[in-house]
DNA sequence: GCATGTCAAGTTGTG
DNA sequence: CACAACTTGACATGC
């Protein structure tokens, strides 16, 4: 019914240094240049596929991959970097194994934006696409490369239309796996702003109940959970997470994530996979499944 | 080793 | 009006 899965890091393996997001800033990179980011996107990778070994030994089947497996991405082509042919290899293993993926690319992705903002958008949307392709990972949205809208350009329905219009500019693979996800500020985007989106582009919507709490339009929840349901071609991906300011420190910011997870989750009789977006990923979800049982 | 200041990118609203 | 927040705090320096 419900398959949880967790974001990018895994705590108790990254104590024992397994961790798949060594980055470096920019002037090391200028300093040390691809040579350095070949040798950190090896072992960022081969710490993935560890990673990923690990949560199917746990029985755990859905999983985030970071955003940051290779330093510096948009600045050189992953065929350049001096290891590539380990990193293709490592990563042709891991698409292999039996969890469902995705990735999140980060908040400087606006579809809806212009000129080089476009540009470094749909660079590191590519990157992430090539991710999957070089895994092996048939293009759809089993594999979603998610992200916001992000933007309103003061008018979202002029926004939502540029979006489109720039969607139409990724490649066919990356069209396949993109998703778009509910905002949680109230200028931004809730699931019922994103219906349009999906009726122009067939993007499916990735219904994140946290925000919507933060931010829900004119949805109740259950009607923002179906409508988003509705959007996907597939078994959806949603996201979870618990607020931090009421369950674990009042003076947090109101869109922190807690560490834990402290209510069940709500699939209205569905089948879902769910991402926790918890800070302490995968002992979140193991305690979740101690507390609240594998079915919702 | 560990504390601390700094770190690519865009946009928004909180504090 | 600075800055935290977002996907994920981590890197580099200096004590």
């Amino acid at each position: 019914m419900l398959q949880l899965g967790y974001a990018c890091i895994n705590v108790q393996l990254a104590e024992k240094g397994i961790t798949t997001n060594r980055g470096m800033i920019k002037r090391t990179f200028q300093a040390k240049g691809i040579g350095y980011a070949s040798e950190l996107a090896l072992q960022n990778v081969q710490a993935l596929f560890r990673i990923l070994q690990w949560n199917v030994r746990q029985g755990i089947r859905v999983f985030r991959i970071t955003s940051e497996l290779f330093p510096w991405a948009s600045e050189y082509e992953l065929e350049q970097l001096p290891d590539f042919t380990a990193i293709r290899r490592t990563l042709e293993e891991a698409g292999k194994l039996p969890i469902r993926l995705s990735t999140h690319p980060g908040p400087f992705n606006k579809l809806a934006g212009s000129g080089p903002t476009l540009d470094n958008t749909i660079r590191d949307l590519e990157i992430h696409s090539r991710l999957f392709d070089l895994m092996g990972l048939e293009p759809s949205h089993w594999n979603k490369i998610n992200i916001h809208v992000g933007g309103a350009y003061g008018d979202k329905n002029e926004t939502i239309r540029r979006f489109a219009e720039n969607f139409r500019k990724l490649s066919p693979n990356l069209q396949k796996r993109l998703t778009v996800e509910n905002d949680d500020k109230p200028g931004l985007y809730t699931v019922a702003d994103l219906l349009p989106l999906h009726a122009l582009t067939g993007i499916p919507i990735v219904f994140d109940y946290f925000h919507h709490r933060l931010h829900p339009g004119p949805l109740s929840e259950e009607e923002a959970f179906q409508k988003a349901y509705g959007s996907w071609d597939m078994r959806p991906v949603f996201h979870y997470s618990s607020s931090r300011r009421e369950h674990e420190e009042p003076t947090a910011a109101r869109e922190a994530h807690a560490d834990y997870i402290y209510e069940p989750i709500n699939t209205y009789g569905k089948e879902v996979d769910i991402v926790l977006e918890a800070k302490m990923k995968e002992q979140a979800l193991a305690r979740y499944q101690k507390e609240f049982g594998k079915i919702a």
